[in-house]
DNA sequence: GTCTATAGAAGGATAGAC
DNA sequence: GTCTATCCTTCTATAGAC
C-alpha cells in the first residue's frame, strides 16, 4: 500500500512546513528539498500550489461537515456537548491543517470551501447552547478560538490530557441551560 | 500638527493591509498604492519592510510592557482581575497590530521584541490566577488566545459592549480562588 | 514519474535626478 | 522628500528529455 507514496510524502511535508512557517512563507522549493523531489515533481502531483493546500485542508472539511450533520440532529445540552466533544477532537487530529486553516490569511486569499462559513457559525451557535444572551455567543467564539489557537501552539506541557483539559475548560465556560437575553 | 503626514499615512495603510492579508502577503507595492507615493518613498521613511512592521507594532509592545510591570505589583484576585482588564483594553486598541503579531508566522520569522514571551507566559499565570490546576493553565490560554481572535474577526454584531462582554466572558470561565491540583 | 532548464512575473531594495 | 528606473533575487509554473 505504497502506492502514490511521493504524493503522500509531498502531502506530509507541505502540511509541517505550512503550519511552521505559513502558506506565503513556504515556498515549492522548500518542499522539494523536505521531501527531497524535484519542483517539477510537485507541480505533477499538483497542479498549482494552490491546489495542494487544497488538497491538503480538504480531508478536515469533510470531518467539519460530516459533523455539522451530527449536529442538525441533537438539540439542548446533548448538541452543546457533541458540538464541543467533535470540534476538539477534529483539531486535535488535524492540527497541522488548523494551523493553516487558521492563518487568516489564507483564508481570505484562497479558493474557499463553499458553505464553511454558515458551518462556522452553526458551530458557534452550538457552543453557545443557542442562547440569546449576546455574552454567551462571545463565550462560545473566545472558547471556539481559543480551542484551535491552543491546540495550535500547545508544545505538549508535561504530559498532561489536552483533549479532556480542552472539554472540560469548555464545560466549565458555556452556558448548561439556554439564558434569555442578559440585561445590564 | 501634520509634519510626517505620509510618514503616518504609512503607517495607516501598512497596519490595514499587513492585518488583512498578513505580513508575507502584502508587498511594498500594495502599500505604496493605497498611500499613493512610491515604493521608494517608503523606503525612505523606514529602511526595510521589516522595519516598518517593527515601528508598528512597537508601541504596542511597550504598552504590554507596561502591563507586565503594573501586574507584578499585584496579587491574588486583584492581579487577575488586572491582567484581564488591562489585556482586553490593550487588544481592542491595537486591533491591527494584534492581527499581525497573532499570525504565527511573523512571531517566529521576524526580528523578535526580547522577553516578549517571558511577559506572554506571566500574562497566562496571571489569567490562571497563579493556579496549579493544569486545566486552569489551559482556561487561561483559551480565554486569552480566544479574546485576541474574537477581536480581530470581530465585525460589530450589533452594537454590543465587546469590553464588557469580554471580560465578563473572562471573569466566568477563570478561576476565582487559586486551586489545588485537580485529579482525575 | 521524475528530472534539468528556463520562462515570466513579482518581490525587496538601491541609484540618482529633481 | 519624492520620484523613475533599475538591479538582483526569488517565486510559480512550463517545456521537454529521459
Amino acid at each position: 500500500m505504497t502506492r502514490n507514496h511521493t504524493r503522500e510524502d509531498i502531502l506530509a511535508e507541505a502540511a509541517r512546513l505550512f503550519s511552521r512557517a505559513g502558506f506565503k512563507g513556504t515556498s515549492l522549493h522548500d518542499i522539494a528539498v523536505a521531501v527531497g523531489c524535484s519542483k517539477a515533481t510537485l507541480l505533477y502531483h499538483f497542479a498549482s500550489k494552490d491546489a495542494l493546500l487544497v488538497a491538503l485542508v480538504e480531508p478536515a472539511v469533510q470531518e467539519l461537515l460530516a459533523l455539522d450533520d451530527r449536529l442538525a440532529a441533537l438539540v439542548g445540552e446533548d448538541a452543546r456537548t457533541a458540538a464541543v466533544d467533535g470540534f476538539v477532537d477534529l483539531v486535535l487530529r488535524y492540527r497541522p491543517q488548523v494551523t493553516l486553516v487558521y492563518d487568516s490569511l489564507q483564508l481570505t486569499e484562497i479558493p474557499r470551501f463553499p458553505g464553511i462559513d454558515a458551518v462556522a457559525e452553526r458551530l458557534v451557535r452550538a457552543f453557545a447552547g443557542h442562547s440569546a444572551d449576546p455574552v454567551d455567543d462571545i463565550a462560545a467564539r473566545v472558547v471556539l478560538s481559543g480551542i484551535c489557537t491552543v491546540v495550535i501552539e500547545h508544545a505538549d506541557s508535561g504530559g498532561i490530557d489536552l483533549r479532556k483539559a480542552l472539554t472540560t475548560v469548555a464545560e466549565r465556560l458555556l452556558p448548561s441551560q439556554p439564558r434569555p437575553r442578559q440585561e445590564s
